[in-house]
DNA sequence: TACCATCTACTATAACGTTAGTAGATGGAG
DNA sequence: CTCCATCTACTAACGTTATAGTAGATGGTA
Protein backbone atom coordinates (compact mmCIF):
# COMPACT_ATOMS: atom_id res chain seq x y z
CA UNK A 1 0.00 0.00 0.00
CA UNK A 2 2.20 2.64 -1.48
CA UNK A 3 0.74 6.12 -1.10
CA UNK A 4 0.43 7.93 -3.77
CA UNK A 5 -1.31 10.37 -4.93
CA UNK A 6 -2.73 11.85 -8.35
CA UNK A 7 -1.58 15.28 -9.72
CA UNK A 8 -4.64 17.01 -8.37
CA UNK A 9 -4.74 15.35 -5.71
CA UNK A 10 -1.04 16.33 -5.24
CA UNK A 11 -2.27 20.09 -5.76
CA UNK A 12 -4.44 19.55 -2.74
CA UNK A 13 -2.33 17.97 0.06
CA UNK A 14 0.51 20.10 -0.84
CA UNK A 15 -2.21 22.60 0.20
CA UNK A 16 -2.86 21.12 3.38
CA UNK A 17 0.86 20.47 4.14
CA UNK A 18 1.42 23.74 3.90
CA UNK A 19 -1.63 25.24 5.62
CA UNK A 20 -2.23 22.35 8.41
CA UNK A 21 -5.61 22.36 7.83
CA UNK A 22 -7.74 24.15 5.35
CA UNK A 23 -11.64 24.40 4.73
CA UNK A 24 -12.97 23.75 0.95
CA UNK A 25 -13.00 27.59 0.34
CA UNK A 26 -9.23 27.86 1.56
CA UNK A 27 -7.53 25.34 0.18
CA UNK A 28 -9.62 26.61 -3.50
CA UNK A 29 -8.25 29.67 -2.59
CA UNK A 30 -4.96 28.69 -2.80
CA UNK A 31 -4.47 26.65 -5.31
CA UNK A 32 -2.80 28.16 -8.36
CA UNK A 33 -5.79 26.88 -11.34
CA UNK A 34 -8.73 28.22 -10.91
CA UNK A 35 -11.06 25.01 -9.85
CA UNK A 36 -15.21 25.28 -9.32
CA UNK A 37 -15.73 25.02 -5.64
CA UNK A 38 -17.60 21.65 -5.92
CA UNK A 39 -14.26 20.39 -7.55
CA UNK A 40 -12.07 21.05 -4.95
CA UNK A 41 -14.87 19.16 -2.60
CA UNK A 42 -14.77 16.14 -4.71
CA UNK A 43 -11.36 16.14 -4.96
CA UNK A 44 -11.07 16.19 -0.92
CA UNK A 45 -13.93 14.19 -0.51
CA UNK A 46 -11.73 11.26 -2.35
CA UNK A 47 -8.50 11.85 -0.62
CA UNK A 48 -10.73 11.00 2.65
CA UNK A 49 -11.98 8.12 0.83
CA UNK A 50 -8.80 7.04 0.18
CA UNK A 51 -7.61 7.70 3.95
CA UNK A 52 -4.93 10.32 3.36
CA UNK A 53 -6.78 13.17 4.79
CA UNK A 54 -9.67 13.22 7.46
CA UNK A 55 -12.03 16.50 8.28
CA UNK A 56 -14.08 17.83 11.20
CA UNK A 57 -16.98 20.20 11.27
CA UNK A 58 -16.43 23.65 11.52
CA UNK A 59 -20.06 25.67 11.54
CA UNK A 60 -21.74 24.14 8.39
CA UNK A 61 -18.31 23.55 6.65
CA UNK A 62 -15.31 20.96 7.17
CA UNK A 63 -11.73 21.59 8.00
CA UNK A 64 -9.69 19.29 6.70
CA UNK A 65 -6.72 18.07 7.94
CA UNK A 66 -3.85 16.00 6.16
CA UNK A 67 -3.46 12.39 7.77
CA UNK A 68 -0.55 11.21 6.33
CA UNK A 69 2.65 13.26 6.73
CA UNK A 70 4.63 14.82 3.63
CA UNK A 71 7.72 12.89 4.35
CA UNK A 72 5.94 9.71 4.58
CA UNK A 73 4.48 10.86 0.63
CA UNK A 74 7.93 11.80 -0.13
CA UNK A 75 9.45 8.87 0.68
CA UNK A 76 7.08 6.41 -0.97
CA UNK A 77 7.49 8.93 -4.13
CA UNK A 78 11.16 9.16 -3.83
CA UNK A 79 11.11 5.16 -3.86
CA UNK A 80 9.27 4.92 -6.79
CA UNK A 81 11.01 7.25 -8.52
CA UNK A 82 14.50 5.69 -7.85
CA UNK A 83 13.16 1.82 -7.97
CA UNK A 84 11.59 3.07 -11.84
CA UNK A 85 13.62 6.09 -13.44
CA UNK A 86 17.18 5.86 -11.97
CA UNK A 87 17.35 1.97 -12.05
CA UNK A 88 16.91 1.56 -8.18
CA UNK A 89 20.50 3.69 -8.03
CA UNK A 90 20.40 6.49 -5.44
CA UNK A 91 23.60 7.57 -6.12
CA UNK A 92 22.62 8.47 -9.76
CA UNK A 93 19.53 10.64 -8.63
CA UNK A 94 22.04 12.26 -6.64
CA UNK A 95 23.84 13.16 -9.49
CA UNK A 96 20.81 14.23 -11.07
CA UNK A 97 19.92 16.52 -8.48
CA UNK A 98 23.09 18.00 -7.96
CA UNK A 99 23.88 18.69 -11.75
CA UNK A 100 20.35 20.22 -11.77
CA UNK A 101 19.32 22.08 -9.46
CA UNK A 102 22.73 24.08 -8.51
CA UNK A 103 22.59 22.35 -5.13
CA UNK A 104 26.23 23.07 -3.90
CA UNK A 105 28.31 20.57 -2.70
CA UNK A 106 28.99 22.52 0.32
CA UNK A 107 24.98 22.87 1.17
CA UNK A 108 25.01 18.60 2.34
CA UNK B 1 5.45 19.78 -22.50
CA UNK B 2 6.83 17.83 -19.46
CA UNK B 3 7.92 14.37 -19.93
CA UNK B 4 5.08 12.03 -18.19
CA UNK B 5 4.63 8.80 -17.58
CA UNK B 6 1.76 6.68 -16.25
CA UNK B 7 2.77 3.71 -14.39
CA UNK B 8 2.48 0.92 -16.86
CA UNK B 9 4.17 2.90 -19.58
CA UNK B 10 7.10 3.71 -17.12
CA UNK B 11 7.70 -0.21 -16.55
CA UNK B 12 7.62 -0.31 -19.88
CA UNK B 13 10.39 2.43 -20.43
CA UNK B 14 12.31 1.27 -17.53
CA UNK B 15 13.02 -2.21 -19.46
CA UNK B 16 13.87 -0.48 -22.54
CA UNK B 17 16.28 1.79 -20.78
CA UNK B 18 17.56 -1.46 -19.11
CA UNK B 19 17.83 -3.32 -22.77
CA UNK B 20 18.23 0.02 -24.93
CA UNK B 21 15.75 -2.00 -27.67
CA UNK B 22 13.30 -4.90 -27.22
CA UNK B 23 10.48 -6.26 -29.25
CA UNK B 24 7.28 -6.91 -27.55
CA UNK B 25 7.86 -10.26 -26.37
CA UNK B 26 11.17 -8.86 -25.07
CA UNK B 27 9.41 -6.43 -22.90
CA UNK B 28 6.86 -8.66 -21.97
CA UNK B 29 9.28 -11.25 -20.42
CA UNK B 30 10.85 -8.76 -18.85
CA UNK B 31 8.01 -7.01 -16.50
CA UNK B 32 7.11 -8.14 -13.38
CA UNK B 33 3.41 -8.74 -14.28
CA UNK B 34 2.45 -10.86 -16.21
CA UNK B 35 0.46 -9.08 -19.11
CA UNK B 36 -1.16 -10.23 -22.46
CA UNK B 37 0.58 -9.68 -25.22
CA UNK B 38 -1.47 -7.40 -26.67
CA UNK B 39 -1.82 -5.49 -23.27
CA UNK B 40 2.06 -4.75 -23.84
CA UNK B 41 1.74 -3.90 -27.64
CA UNK B 42 -0.80 -1.07 -26.81
CA UNK B 43 1.09 0.33 -24.16
CA UNK B 44 4.44 0.36 -26.52
CA UNK B 45 1.79 1.64 -29.00
CA UNK B 46 0.86 4.15 -26.68
CA UNK B 47 4.61 5.67 -25.82
CA UNK B 48 5.03 5.59 -29.62
CA UNK B 49 1.95 7.97 -30.10
CA UNK B 50 3.11 10.33 -27.65
CA UNK B 51 7.00 10.54 -28.71
CA UNK B 52 8.58 8.69 -26.14
CA UNK B 53 9.63 5.49 -28.37
CA UNK B 54 10.17 4.56 -31.73
CA UNK B 55 10.55 1.08 -33.93
CA UNK B 56 11.85 -0.47 -36.77
CA UNK B 57 10.78 -3.64 -38.53
CA UNK B 58 12.76 -6.45 -37.31
CA UNK B 59 10.98 -9.72 -39.36
CA UNK B 60 7.81 -9.45 -38.94
CA UNK B 61 7.97 -7.64 -35.19
CA UNK B 62 8.73 -4.47 -34.31
CA UNK B 63 11.61 -3.50 -32.21
CA UNK B 64 11.58 -1.10 -29.76
CA UNK B 65 13.84 1.91 -28.83
CA UNK B 66 13.27 4.61 -26.20
CA UNK B 67 13.39 8.32 -27.62
CA UNK B 68 14.13 9.88 -24.45
CA UNK B 69 16.71 9.49 -22.11
CA UNK B 70 16.26 8.52 -19.07
CA UNK B 71 18.63 11.48 -17.67
CA UNK B 72 15.84 13.38 -19.34
CA UNK B 73 12.89 11.51 -17.75
CA UNK B 74 14.51 11.37 -14.56
CA UNK B 75 14.76 15.34 -14.30
CA UNK B 76 11.15 15.66 -15.40
CA UNK B 77 9.90 13.79 -12.26
CA UNK B 78 12.72 14.97 -9.81
CA UNK B 79 11.54 18.62 -10.50
CA UNK B 80 7.91 17.25 -9.95
CA UNK B 81 8.77 15.35 -7.12
CA UNK B 82 10.86 18.73 -5.33
CA UNK B 83 7.88 21.17 -6.54
CA UNK B 84 4.80 19.76 -5.21
CA UNK B 85 5.96 16.82 -2.48
CA UNK B 86 8.94 18.51 -0.86
CA UNK B 87 7.86 21.78 -1.14
CA UNK B 88 10.45 23.47 -3.62
CA UNK B 89 13.18 22.42 -1.05
CA UNK B 90 15.77 20.11 -3.05
CA UNK B 91 17.30 19.83 0.27
CA UNK B 92 14.57 18.41 1.90
CA UNK B 93 14.72 16.35 -0.30
CA UNK B 94 18.02 15.12 -0.23
CA UNK B 95 17.76 14.59 3.57
CA UNK B 96 15.00 12.49 3.50
CA UNK B 97 17.13 10.81 0.74
CA UNK B 98 19.87 10.25 2.94
CA UNK B 99 18.58 9.07 5.92
CA UNK B 100 16.16 6.97 3.98
CA UNK B 101 18.40 4.62 1.95
CA UNK B 102 21.38 5.26 4.37
CA UNK B 103 23.19 6.76 1.49
CA UNK B 104 26.67 7.24 3.42
CA UNK B 105 27.71 10.90 3.15
CA UNK B 106 30.97 9.76 1.96
CA UNK B 107 29.60 8.52 -1.16
CA UNK B 108 29.11 12.07 -2.32
C1' DT C 1 2.17 -26.71 -50.03
C1' DA C 2 -0.51 -26.63 -45.94
C1' DC C 3 -0.53 -25.51 -41.19
C1' DC C 4 0.79 -23.45 -36.90
C1' DA C 5 2.84 -20.04 -34.25
C1' DT C 6 3.62 -15.30 -34.00
C1' DC C 7 2.93 -10.71 -35.05
C1' DT C 8 0.43 -6.25 -35.91
C1' DA C 9 -3.91 -3.64 -36.31
C1' DC C 10 -8.23 -2.70 -34.73
C1' DT C 11 -11.81 -2.79 -31.33
C1' DA C 12 -13.74 -3.08 -26.71
C1' DT C 13 -14.57 -2.29 -22.02
C1' DA C 14 -14.18 -1.36 -17.24
C1' DA C 15 -12.02 1.57 -13.94
C1' DC C 16 -10.18 5.85 -12.72
C1' DG C 17 -9.35 10.90 -12.86
C1' DT C 18 -10.98 15.50 -13.63
C1' DT C 19 -14.27 18.71 -13.68
C1' DA C 20 -18.53 20.56 -12.56
C1' DG C 21 -23.82 20.99 -12.21
C1' DT C 22 -28.03 20.52 -9.38
C1' DA C 23 -30.55 19.81 -5.14
C1' DG C 24 -31.26 20.49 -0.70
C1' DA C 25 -29.71 22.06 4.10
C1' DT C 26 -28.44 25.89 7.04
C1' DG C 27 -26.88 29.92 9.27
C1' DG C 28 -26.67 34.86 9.41
C1' DA C 29 -28.45 39.59 7.87
C1' DG C 30 -32.03 42.51 7.41
C1' DC D 1 -39.23 35.44 9.89
C1' DT D 2 -37.54 35.51 5.29
C1' DC D 3 -34.04 35.44 1.99
C1' DC D 4 -29.44 34.98 0.31
C1' DA D 5 -25.03 33.16 0.43
C1' DT D 6 -22.62 29.11 1.43
C1' DC D 7 -22.03 24.49 2.25
C1' DT D 8 -22.37 19.35 1.56
C1' DA D 9 -24.23 15.37 -1.02
C1' DC D 10 -25.28 13.30 -5.11
C1' DT D 11 -24.95 12.77 -9.99
C1' DA D 12 -22.90 13.24 -14.49
C1' DA D 13 -20.02 13.39 -18.36
C1' DC D 14 -15.85 13.08 -20.67
C1' DG D 15 -11.07 11.86 -21.28
C1' DT D 16 -7.41 8.64 -20.09
C1' DT D 17 -5.45 4.33 -18.45
C1' DA D 18 -5.19 -0.55 -18.27
C1' DT D 19 -6.14 -4.71 -20.08
C1' DA D 20 -7.20 -7.84 -23.51
C1' DG D 21 -9.91 -10.15 -27.43
C1' DT D 22 -10.49 -10.92 -32.45
C1' DA D 23 -9.10 -10.69 -37.20
C1' DG D 24 -5.99 -11.02 -40.54
C1' DA D 25 -1.03 -11.23 -42.34
C1' DT D 26 3.20 -13.92 -42.59
C1' DG D 27 7.06 -16.79 -42.17
C1' DG D 28 9.00 -21.18 -41.00
C1' DT D 29 8.31 -26.32 -40.76
C1' DA D 30 6.68 -30.80 -41.70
Amino acid sequence: MPIAFTDRELDVMSVLWDAGSATVAEVRERLSDDLAYTTVLTVLRTLEQKGYVGHIGEGRAHRYRPLVQRAAAGRSALRRLVDKVFDGSPELLLTQLVSDKNLSDEEL
